[in-house]
RNA sequence: GGGUAGGUGCCCGAGUGGUUAAAGGGAACAGACUGUAAAUCUGUCACCGCGAGGUUACGAUGGUUCGAAUCCAUCCCUGCCCA
């Protein structure tokens, strides 16, 4: 099967340059193609784990997956359907989250033997110089056909500034310089990246008359269009220091009901087949489909053993069977016993402030061995210890194994 | 550079001298109901305090006033129009 057509009936792709061609291409020969990582922050995220199961797809078809990071792109900013401005980044800062990235997307791709590149614009882009690059590629781009891009809409209401606006002319190059080196033929990216990857397109199709194509993948959003991969502390990163395997789980475990069967085609690599027949389960029965796509990406993500801890503890905490040893765990001092639970608690990040501790208890939504707090004075001592922990529960959802440390 | 409209809590947005920790909405959080779902309903939603109360907050800094998010000055930032 032609992995156009894989893409396709997995729900990826949004849009393509020259639908039938890209299938042509992609069935005659090995392609070279590129997705772009910007080092925004110092760990990857589900969108970008998007991206990389599009190129493992594509990887496993025969093609070949040009990792970019964009070591030069991030040092400017893509406005591209943001309202406001990105914060602009040292120099410091990008190195390191490159390095980030880097170590990460070496677990997804397969580098070995030249399967794939990973390679940094920031190695010709933060060298170029001004006029050159204006004359060698300025008179490709209409100012008046960039303005009209939709990528920019929010920006020209809001404000746009230059360096902004030639984010698109930085992409397009990179598009060029990769196809130059490396053959490149084809751009892919999220949805929004549309605009950003026709311009590099039409850039090698005016300059050198060279084909090239772009596809772009489904944005990750939930069936109400938001955003997926959103939690209350932020993103949903990729770095298990980041989001703990078990919180990653645990946010998979839970997406609607609704979500499951886009969730499980983009998301994990079980066959369509299985993807269809787990999300027509109904009712209660989805649960099961939730729990095997919980499962599933948290083995391609963080590896079978974490996978298998993450499932154990959830079962442990939500079905009361099963070894309680994975549940996320919590040290409390030894010497602080006798002190206020709440105080405890605030010290240890669990609360955010007093206040919302207080909150909380007095919202029944704190217990300790599986008894509702109600008294916000309630003391932690070792008699709530048995074999060495004890279990608390914030809300419904959130539990934590308190044991004891001696320092 | 000139004119003009603005900068309010996580976000949007009301408020133009005192009862405003700041309407309303969204997000979020807790509870009920459930399937570790959704929808719905109830409550909470700056910080400290058991409480009375206190502290900090409306772009920044200074000032007027018994009292300022609200008035004045200077500065910074943004939109729009003109050059």
């Amino acid at each position: 099967m032609n992995v156009y057509d894989v893409l396709k009936e997995r729900g990826y792709i949004a849009q393509a340059t020259h639908e039938e061609e890209i299938r042509a291409l992609l069935a005659n020969e090995k392609v070279s193609f590129y997705i772009g990582f910007d080092p925004t922050a110092d760990s990857l995220h589900v969108g970008h784990f998007l991206g990389m199961m599009v190129m493992a797809h594509m990887q496993r078809a025969g093609h070949r997956p040009i990792c970019l990071i964009g070591g030069g792109t991030g040092t400017v900013g893509d406005p591209s359907g943001r309202t406001d401005m990105r914060q602009m980044l040292t120099d410091d800062i990008i190195e390191h989250n490159c390095n980030c990235f880097k170590k990460q997307l070496q677990r997804f791709i397969e580098f070995d033997e030249g399967k794939a590149l990973m390679v940094n614009n920031g190695d010709w882009l933060r060298k170029l110089n001004y006029i050159e690059m204006l004359r060698d590629i300025g008179p490709h781009f209409s100012v008046n056909r960039m303005l009209a891009a939709e990528c920019y809409k929010q920006r020209l209401e809001k404000g746009l500034t230059f360096l902004e606006f030639n984010y698109m002319i930085m992409q397009a190059y990179d598009f060029m310089e990769l196809n130059r080196r490396y053959n490149c033929k084809m751009e892919m990216g999220g949805d929004d990246q549309w605009s950003n990857i026709i311009a590099g397109v039409e850039l090698l199709r005016r300059k050198y008359e060279t084909p090239a194509y772009g596809l772009t993948f489904t944005l990750l959003t939930t069936s109400e269009g938001k955003k997926m991969g959103k939690t209350a502390k932020g993103a949903l990163w990729l770095d298990p220091s980041k989001t703990s395997p078990y919180e990653f789980y645990q946010y998979w475990r839970n997406v609607n009901d609704s979500d499951v069967k886009n969730c499980l085609s983009l998301l994990t690599f079980l066959p369509m087949e299985e993807v269809i027949r787990l999300s027509s389960l109904e009712n209660e029965q989805i649960n099961e489909a939730k729990k095997v796509l919980a499962y599933e990406i948290t083995k391609i993500v963080h590896g079978e053993e974490e996978a298998a801890k993450a499932q154990e503890a959830a079962k442990a905490l939500f079905s009361g069977q099963g070894v309680l040893d994975n549940a996320p765990s919590l040290k409390i001092s030894a010497e602080m016993l006798g002190s206020r639970l709440l105080d405890l608690l605030v010290e240890a990040k669990v609360f955010a402030s007093k206040g919302e501790a207080k909150r909380i208890i007095q919202q029944s939504g704190l217990s300790l061995n599986n008894e509702k707090i109600s008294d916000i004075d309630r003391l932690l001592t070792s008699a709530d210890f048995s074999d060495g922990f004890c279990m608390l529960k914030k809300g419904k959802k959130k539990h934590y194994r308190l044991t004891l440390s001696n320092n």
